[in-house]
DNA sequence: ATAGTGAATATTTAATTGATTATTCACTAT
DNA sequence: ATAGTGAATAATCAATTAAATATTCACTAT
């Protein structure tokens, strides 16, 4: 068995355990059972217990991020419609992971204080595709917009809600949806090409 | 001493235990001596602890909901500039409360898990006070909508960075003020009354 | 009647300490 | 050399209990 195909499997057995019991309640001692290993052989494979939860957490924020860039290249859809689909897709896939497994969040919770740098690429890897968003609706004409990148900011900024965890427990999926259906609206209206592009 | 005298006093006893030492860390002890009374004669005025911080919170949220007041009321300002000042007003008066006291911060958890009813309030009044706003701006042509209630709630959402407490930690001032300067740029765009009403 | 109190009781916190658990390491097997 | 282990150590957690604290109440003073 390669290397690789083992760090796969300790994540795959910290994932089930991190899902149904949450990162603190998993043992090192549990992952390495399932592994069929002892706990120290573990250590051969990941610096400690916090860079498993990294693999996974990068694992689950980069599925977000195929989404959302499959999304940007589907040229079936208007630039609107990936907006849209860009802002519902983020909502859909957090909200489902925490509905799934609530113990989730303590992986959340674990990367927001102890890797903050894997949130913050995160971050960055949307301004990228929202960026690439808004420059193909600006070549179709469809948008308009003076600022690339202060502009995806902007729309990264107002659409917190529907992505960031503490905030998504706030309300029912009913009316996160709803809300960012209202969103998603006024932000296409301030995008739109007929508008002017200056007061 | 009328007893609303009293009552005022021992909230503010309170208020500045509260801010310095965190509402867990306040004993009822600690602000009757202040009020130079008993721990126990604090309860013929105030229910418990809990009611005493819910007064002092309800007065910050009417601060805040004043300054708003102030600003949908001011007709030296045009609409948009109203919106600015909205957003920014809320930005400015979250993150002043919480540098000046990082300690208030347990009140808003307090509030938020044993009052929640207070912050749904304050949250109403803000949308009633948006409503507002934007009515006048489509009563001077300056704003075009659809729906009232609906374009509130969207801006509210759209704004949640700039009020929400747990996501203003997340940058500083600076950032944060950059950050709505974009916000509203955009919704702006989408409200001024030169754009088509419906695609 | 109203404002106030001290002492009693009920909850919450804080400190202690005894497990658990994470991590390291010297070692074995291949 | 590489994969693995058991046992040792270090860090965390959990149960216990002691101490503080919130809250109630029977009572005093006005």
């Amino acid at each position: 068995m390669k290397n690789s195909e083992i760090q796969q499997q300790i994540v795959e057995a910290a994932e089930a355990r991190f899902k149904l019991y949450g990162y603190q309640k998993t043992t090192m001692a549990e992952i390495a059972s399932d592994c069929q290993m002892s706990a120290a052989n573990l250590y051969r494979y990941f610096e400690n217990k916090l860079a498993i939860a990294a693999v996974l957490a990068k694992a689950c924020l980069l599925e977000i991020e195929h989404s959302l860039s499959t999304i940007v290249t589907n040229n079936q859809l208007s630039a609107s419609e990936q907006l849209q689909a860009f802002v519902l897709s983020q909502l859909h896939r957090t909200y489902h992971y925490f509905d799934a497994a609530p113990k989730l969040g303590e992986l959340v919770e674990a990367m927001t204080t102890q890797r903050p740098e894997i949130i913050e690429a995160h971050r960055q890897q949307k301004l990228v595709l929202l960026k690439q968003l808004l420059q193909q609706g600006q070549a179709t004409k469809e948008f308009a917009f003076d600022d690339l990148a202060e502009t995806a900011d902007a729309i990264h900024s107002a659409t917190l809600l529907f992505y960031f965890p503490l905030t998504l427990g706030l309300y029912p999926l009913a009316i996160l949806e709803e809300k960012a259906a209202h969103v998603n609206q006024l932000l296409l209206r301030g995008l739109k090409s007929h508008n002017e592009a200056h007061i």
